[in-house]
DNA sequence: CGATGAATATCGGGA
DNA sequence: TCCCGATGTTCATCG
């Protein structure tokens, strides 16, 4: 079976010099292709922080929206990078194909100095990029909204996130004794952090609200870790087990 | 300028057939090279949530340590992926090139449908990967141990990551007159969520000392929001502007 | 293996 | 633009 021309623009040179390299990697930003240069080099990097990183085998990406990612053979996470929106230049230095990306608010500088290229490539690519995605937060969300009763009966949402001097409660509503409700939520198992929120929330709602008025605060999510459960035991909160797909806490 | 031979194992396919893009695709797994498939593809994830990717143009990596990356021409985060230590594999269905990427603990499996191949590459790539990196939280810390007084004159740090039962806080010591004090340390500008953590660490303290015993709570960092701010002055919380590098805080 | 919190976190929504 | 919180966060460290 043979491929099809499709249109597909592709630019790629094996063990090019540092001067076609430099070309193709130039022209390549200039036509907003995507380009991937591999090959021995070291990275610096100076901006939030500052890094430098001594001489290895890397892949160096750099995308049409401005995002630059340098790439080992191990991790998921790039070893250095630079977010979009920023400008990439590919110059000659000491004869040296040398790749840099640079942006400003905040100001943030990176280079890659290649001694050796292995391959450059440079390819034309478009997408939709219309991902569906399921299991979120958003989910559980709808999820209870669709049936308060999952939180317990009598419970009715008035509002989602309903700010407060501390920040949005998820959903704020009134139990069957029209007590004020907090709940946050979240979709995967909770450390302490996620207490801390709910009892942010808890305690602006009840300066908010009349001092007499009593505010419940109510954590839903799969599960919680035991520190976090005795925080809220600690606070007078309370959880309520539940996840976004529906599915049984697996934890 | 020519390159060199330089012992770095490359092999390239521009517009393979699916057959021969399999068949590069399995042995560069074997081999332990990173391997690169860019072209049409749609893309089903099913894990911790799920999700579903619809046809376009992308790059995908696959790397020898089981990582998969999903990239599209936008963004600096892969629009799917696959941790560390899955295992890959590519094979032919419907005439198709797929890749597939599964691990458990937890379940979670990527698959990569290709209808149109542009490229597959394989890179042997070694690397050192000997990152040097400043500006960092640990940075912050050094620098108190190193000058205490840069939080108050009179502050002695008696510990690092000192155990309470709602977390570690940074730095313990105490203050000129024997007040215990908890340091909560942020390389960067600091929201609500930090004064929460604090907060938690100083109402932990309290009741692990003596009840009578006051608990000074500091948080250090290059700057605050408003609401952080408001929050710390509510739970009689302190704030020292302190940068990691010892710059001016830039916000 | 789980828990905990840092990160050049990144990203999207809202004010 | 900044603030704020979610993320299939990932990652290192510690118990």
């Amino acid at each position: 079976m043979t491929a099809v021309e499709d249109g597909l623009r592709l630019e790629t040179r094996e063990r090019p010099s540092h001067g076609t390299a430099r070309d193709l990697v130039a022209e390549a930003i200039d036509t907003g292709a995507l380009v991937t240069v591999v090959g021995r080099c070291t990275v610096d990097y100076e901006g939030r922080a500052s890094s430098t990183l001594g001489p290895g085998e890397r892949l160096v990406m750099l995308k049409p929206d401005g995002a630059a990612l340098v790439h080992t053979d191990e991790g998921q996470q790039p070893v250095n990078w630079q977010p979009p929106d920023c400008d990439h230049e590919a110059r000659l230095a000491d004869g040296h194909l040398v790749v840099e990306s640079h942006r400003e608010t905040p100001e943030e500088h990176l280079r890659v100095d290649f001694e050796a290229v292995l391959e450059v490539s440079a390819y034309g690519l478009t997408d939709e990029r219309d991902l569906s995605l399921e299991g979120t937060e958003e989910d559980l969300r709808q999820r209870i909204l669709d049936e308060p009763h999952l939180i317990e009966e009598g419970f009715v949402p008035l509002a989602t996130e309903r700010g407060t001097p501390a920040g949005a409660v998820d959903i704020y509503g009134e139990d069957a004794e029209e007590r004020a409700v907090a709940v946050e939520l979240k979709r995967r198992r909770v450390g302490p952090d996620a207490v801390g929120q709910l009892g942010r929330y808890v305690d602006a709602l009840e300066r908010d609200l009349h001092a007499d008025r009593e505010v419940r605060g109510i954590l839903v999510a799969p599960s919680v870790t035991d520190r976090a459960s005795r925080l809220l035991a600690e606070r007078g909160l309370e959880f309520v087990p539940l996840t976004p797909t529906g599915g049984t806490a697996d934890d």
